[in-house]
RNA sequence: CGCGGAGUGGAGCAGUCUGGUAGCUCGUCGGGCUCAUAACCCGAAGGUCGUUGGUUCAAAUCCAGCCUCCGCAACCA
């Protein structure tokens, strides 16, 4: 039996347009999952869509359709937009879907039933504009801080989840399981402003909230979007559902990939809801950081937001340059400053120039010099060729330490070593001159051939972040699947000696500023 | 004094935990090469590491204070 792995992504609330920072998320989820794969993982891959709650039905509202149709034409989007950046999820959870409402439901009323859930009364400001509920200290001057519009009292009985009651759990389990939050200074920031204050009982249901599910044993009631939210995870395994059947194989949860403005509901509110329903905890929660726009947040609500699809299409880039670009620019857990000119930067520099250009003039020699196919005879390794093997066989253990820890930027740059070592190979035996002399033939082969190798080892590497590209690649070199096992890439002198190879269209063409 | 993060050549970042000649990518300038996508290779210029003070033989790194920017405080990836 093969190791499990599941990861997941956060169901994205579709109430706007989806953007960059959640093609982040998923991509780089989408990465470490395919590098599972290759490593042999059995790996469930969940991402979807967080569709109840007020600004939904306000949204729809807004457009003159129903929720549910709204939601709908958002799912749809989004599992196009998934489609277009080559995700490959296995699950794709919807929270309207039957089977999560029966386990929401089931989990809710259960909860209500062992006495952490307890009916008290929510009472705050309400800010008719924002149809927002804040406390006394979040008011600015008294003011909405959001609009600055004046706010009235407002009083509704609730629902409410005793979270007070797993303070000391939870302290315990942070202690015992320090890597159970990543990055550290996320860490630290859960711990010092929220667990630390002290953690007080949340409001989990609304009356007037319309468009959520009900409480069971109180069907005036819908449940807070997050309690049904996070339950996510566990319904899609088939928790309490009989959608599905993988709980007992592939919970808990190897790692919960989301943004550090909702660290605290996976990293407090999570454990929590688990805790109370006496089941494990996920393995690790990582908190990544935001794509900035001239320094502010990319969001919805800033209106300052990059769609993929059109950056593609105003530059004629694929999917797999955006990709390269979020997982190669971003420092996991940091933010990162995002503009079209380091996007650009990036993508000429790394994929035409080094990357594109390296596997186009090594099969444009192949071509020109041995009509596509190199000859049996090979010259043993040399000095020039010995150093350019060896930093390729050195390579794998790195990438694979690397992305163990999730660091898709440290792993690409180690990849991308092996694409600068190969450019300067040519450079150093000048295959040019080698074919201007009959009798260097052989070793213009040699050197053909080891630079197809090199190119081989960084096709199986790049896989999991580019994977349209290490198939074009393996297309042009005529690798079939034995050559690109992630094993393989420990090794040299895989491709038959005889190689062909069918010169391809160029992989990433320079993207000229207008 | 609510909490957290950041401040390093023109741009974007690493280095700070474990003090010891300041590193990477891009850009700029000069040279080389011509297989290749005006791509590739080599070299150079450019930084008193936000600021003040302290510890030390030695501080980007440790300590204290200050300034600036960003984020969080219950529905933003």
């Amino acid at each position: 039996m093969a190791d499990k792995f599941y990861i997941t992504t956060p169901i994205y609330y579709p109430s706007g347009k989806f953007h960059l920072g959640h093609c982040y998320t998923t991509v780089l989820a989408d990465a470490i999952a395919r590098y599972k794969r290759a490593r042999g993982f059995d790996v469930i891959f969940l991402t979807g869509t967080d569709e109840h709650g007020q600004k939904i039905e306000a949204k729809a509202k807004e457009q003159g359709v129903e929720p549910q149709r709204y939601v709908d034409t958002m799912a749809a989007d989004i599992k196009q937009l998934w489609e277009f950046l080559n995700i490959s999820n296995n699950r794709f959870v919807r929270t309207t879907d039957d089977y999560h409402v029966e386990t929401v439901k089931h989990v809710f009323s259960a909860l209500f039933e062992n006495g952490d859930i307890y009916k008290g009364t929510y009472s705050g400001k309400y800010c008719q504009q924002c149809e927002a509920i804040f406390t006394e200290q979040q008011l600015n001057n008294g003011k909405c801080p959001d609009c600055g519009r004046d706010v009235e009292d407002f009083c509704e009985e609730s629902y409410f989840f005793k979270l007070s009651k797993y303070q000391k759990p939870l302290q315990e389990f942070y202690k015992t399981h320090p890597d159970f939050m990543a990055p550290e200074a996320r860490a630290n920031e859960m711990l010092k402003n929220f667990i630390d204050v002290g953690l007080s009982d949340i409001c989990v249901s609304r009356k007037s909230v319309k468009w959520g599910i009900t409480a069971d044993f109180d069907p005036e009631h819908t449940i807070y979007v997050w309690i049904d939210a996070l339950l996510n995870y566990i319904s899609i395994l088939g928790y309490k559902n009989q959608k599905y059947n993988d709980f007992e194989e592939f919970w808990p949860c190897d790692l919960h990939l989301v943004g550090k403005e909702i660290m605290r509901f996976h990293a407090i509110i999570w454990p929590a809801i688990l805790m109370a329903l006496d089941l494990p905890l996920p393995k690790k929660i990582l908190g990544h950081g935001w794509l900035l726009m001239n320094g502010d947040k990319m969001s919805k609500s800033k209106g300052n937001v990059v769609e993929p699809r059109d950056i593609c299409a105003t530059y004629g880039i694929d999917s797999d340059a955006i990709r390269y670009f979020l997982l190669r620019e971003i420092a996991v857990g940091s933010d990162c400053k995002f503009s079209d000119e380091l996007l650009i930067n990036r993508i000429n520099a790394d994929l035409a120039n080094d990357l594109g250009n390296l596997v186009f003039r090594t099969v444009a020699m192949i071509d020109k010099y041995f009509l596509g196919s190199l000859p049996q005879q090979k010259q043993a390794d040399n000095e020039v060729d010995l150093p350019l093997k060896n930093l390729c066989l050195s390579k794998k253990s790195k990438i694979e330490h690397y992305m163990d820890e999730f660091d898709t930027q440290k792993a690409l740059k180690e990849i991308f070593e092996i694409v600068d070592a190969a450019n300067k190979y040519i450079d150093t035996t000048t295959p040019w001159a080698l074919a201007k002399i009959e009798k260097n033939k052989p070793r213009l082969a040699s050197v053909l051939y080891n630079l197809a190798e090199a190119i081989r080892i960084v096709t199986v590497f790049i896989a999991p972040f580019m994977p349209t590209t290490a198939q074009k690649i393996a297309q042009q070199l005529n690798l079939t699947k034995e050559f690109t096992v992630w094993e393989s890439a420990g090794e040299w002198s895989v491709l038959p000696a005889d190689l062909s190879v069918l010169k391809g269209t160029i992989l990433f063409p320079r993207i000229e500023e207008s």
